[in-house]
DNA sequence: CGGGCCTCCTGAATGC
DNA sequence: TGCATTCAGGAGGCCC
């Protein structure tokens, strides 16, 4: 599932085919993958063809190519999404949803999505409490913890404020943006803290130690994902694995705890699931 | 307003 | 072997 990291990845492998170039023809070919544009499919593509790609952003989960326009393609991968730039001849995809050629040389983009969770829209850019164009959809996305705007006290003190459990605060995307399940799980192993901790009960050195974690576990996923993008193509698939080797937790039931031995467990939550080690993290 | 659920979707994996 | 069921989850929306 594509997290921080690997939506980073791709910003980085997109922005250098994509900025200074035309956008040229824009086919729609699933409505779905366009379904938060509620203009439609039709003002969808008119809105991009002709217009210019500046470069590509992103907050938490969320990218975008801001537009000579002054309105931005916002696209989020949702669980399957992929974003690729091929030559125009390159066949069809099986799950291509929207494609849209660059003028020149350039080849296209395609937003690949086997699940159909993840869109694509055009909308319009405001300033954020920076003074930094954001998409207005995104306006409610927390910064995320890589976010050199981040704000460690501010978290801190709105986290517990919050009556909820731990994991189900750190997946909030309008308090800190960016962590998936993946990433809470792995995070909260580092920080051994439970998922089902209380917020409100939470001491101030136990939010630094989670927020440490989130940020250790998603810096060592992009240096290991950061070096694939070199050919005419943004690799996207946060399940394939340059990462998956780092896990200790997600995925790993059964599996010895690397710190302690203690088979890590898998636990329900929310109809989600919970990967942990159930002596490092204890409920209490 | 915020917390906790539900839903969207497809294909791999599992069950009988 | 084949058909049916289960499972995975991001985020918006709904309900209390």
């Amino acid at each position: 599932m594509p997290e921080l990291p690997e939506v980073e990845v791709v910003r980085r492998g997109l922005d250098q085919w994509v900025a200074g170039h035309g956008i040229g023809e824009v086919r729609v070919l699933h409505p779905r993958a366009v379904r938060r544009h509620v203009a439609g499919g039709v003002d969808f593509a008119a809105r991009l063809a002709g217009r210019t790609v500046e470069g590509v952003s992103r907050r938490g989960k969320y990218l975008w190519l801001p537009l000579d326009s002054g309105e931005g393609l916002l696209a989020h991968l949702g669980m399957s999404g992929q974003l690729l730039v091929k030559t125009s001849e390159t066949a069809a995809e099986r799950h291509l949803r929207v494609r849209f050629d660059l003028v020149g040389d350039a080849g296209g983009v395609r937003f690949v999505d086997q699940r159909t969770f993840g869109h694509l829209m055009v909308a319009p850019l405001a300033a954020d409490d920076s003074g930094a164009a954001l998409p207005t959809p995104i306006m409610h996305i927390a910064r995320d913890p890589l976010d050199p705007l981040f704000d460690d006290d501010a978290f801190s003190t709105a986290l517990r404020r919050r009556r909820t459990g731990l994991k189900c605060a750190l997946l909030d995307q309008s308090l800190i943006s960016g962590i998936g399940n993946i990433y809470a799980d792995e995070a909260l192993w580092r920080a051994e803290l439970h998922w089902a901790r209380p917020t409100e009960a939470l001491r101030a050195a136990q939010v630094t130690a989670v927020l440490a974690a989130a940020r250790a576990v998603m810096a060592d996923a992009l240096a290991a994902g950061g070096t694939s993008f070199d050919s005419l193509y943004v690799n996207v698939n946060g399940e394939s694995g340059y990462f998956s080797r780092s896990l200790s937790v997600y995925g790993l039931a059964g599996h010895p705890c690397e710190r302690c031995g203690t088979p890590v467990v898998r636990e329900q939550f929310m109809n989600r699931s919970s990967h942990l080690c159930p002596v490092c993290q204890r409920r209490r």
